[in-house]
DNA sequence: CTAGTTGCAAAGAGTTTGCATGGCG
DNA sequence: CGCCATGCAAACTCTTTGCAACTAG
């Protein structure tokens, strides 16, 4: 959808592809890249761009109101689906393999055709859910 | 959460209940519920509720502002996992056993434990992309 | 040069909230 | 009766947009 290669849309792909799979909400970009000089609404309008492609993921958290954006468009995110931590906010991704599997198993058995890009799995990680079995449990 | 029980949180429940799965605006729910006595303050605090507890996602969809509220308290959403069409909305239940194996298969293989709530896939379902096929290619 | 992009500020819109009123228990 | 929930409208704040200035090609 861009025509034009802008020093503003340089500074936001390094900033997301720097950091793939982590979520941001716009403000929290504009204000990292700031410095460097980029606008707020020069962030809304290529994220909106990307998302149009397909390669960024969108979603509101719970008792927020901004908008968490997710960069998916890197290579390694190609084929694997998306795991998403709830607790610590970080991002695993299912092995090639086992995505494959998945994504030919619901299209035989339900006549679905899974978008890799659009979906994310949440849940816990390893890790926050060994933390929390200590606190609570 | 809520302590009382009103009629608007009444109204609220049958709506949601009787329609499990499809997406709302809260401006949908309002007008649908008004003329039987609901306001949209009313509605966003009790969706906020719902929301907390677990029993609503929430997410925006591309190029909108407002959030499309679904319900996923209903007893058969409680064990299976959301299939969700991005072309006709509609939403289809994995099943309970097909559910059960891929949340097996994630915490053995990823060390991921799924939220079965929060998670919803996102694809095309079979109709949808009969048509599609149709049409494009 | 020409058209796309940026910045700024103002407009827009969904969501939240304060406060008085009404209803559940 | 006391406390919670509702309604209304005002307040909020994230996001979008208009427009002039600036660039990329």
């Amino acid at each position: 959808m861009p025509k034009y290669n802008t020093k503003q849309r340089a500074l936001l792909m390094d900033f997301l592809t720097a950091r793939a799979d982590q979520e941001f909400t716009a403000r929290e970009i504009a204000e990292a890249l700031k410095p460097q000089g980029i606008s707020l609404s020069a962030v809304y309008r290529n994220l909106a761009d990307l998302e149009e492609d397909g390669l960024l993921t969108r979603r509101t958290r719970q008792k927020s109101r901004e908008n968490q954006y997710r960069y998916v468009g890197g290579s390694s995110c190609a084929e694997a689906l998306h795991l998403s931590c709830k607790v610590c906010g970080k991002t695993i991704h299912m092995s090639g393999q086992e995505t494959e599997f998945f994504v030919k198993t619901i299209a035989a058995n339900d006549r679905f055709f899974l978008d890799r890009h659009e979906t994310v799995l949440y849940g816990t990680c390893r890790n926050c859910r060994k933390k929390a079995g200590e606190d609570e449990r």
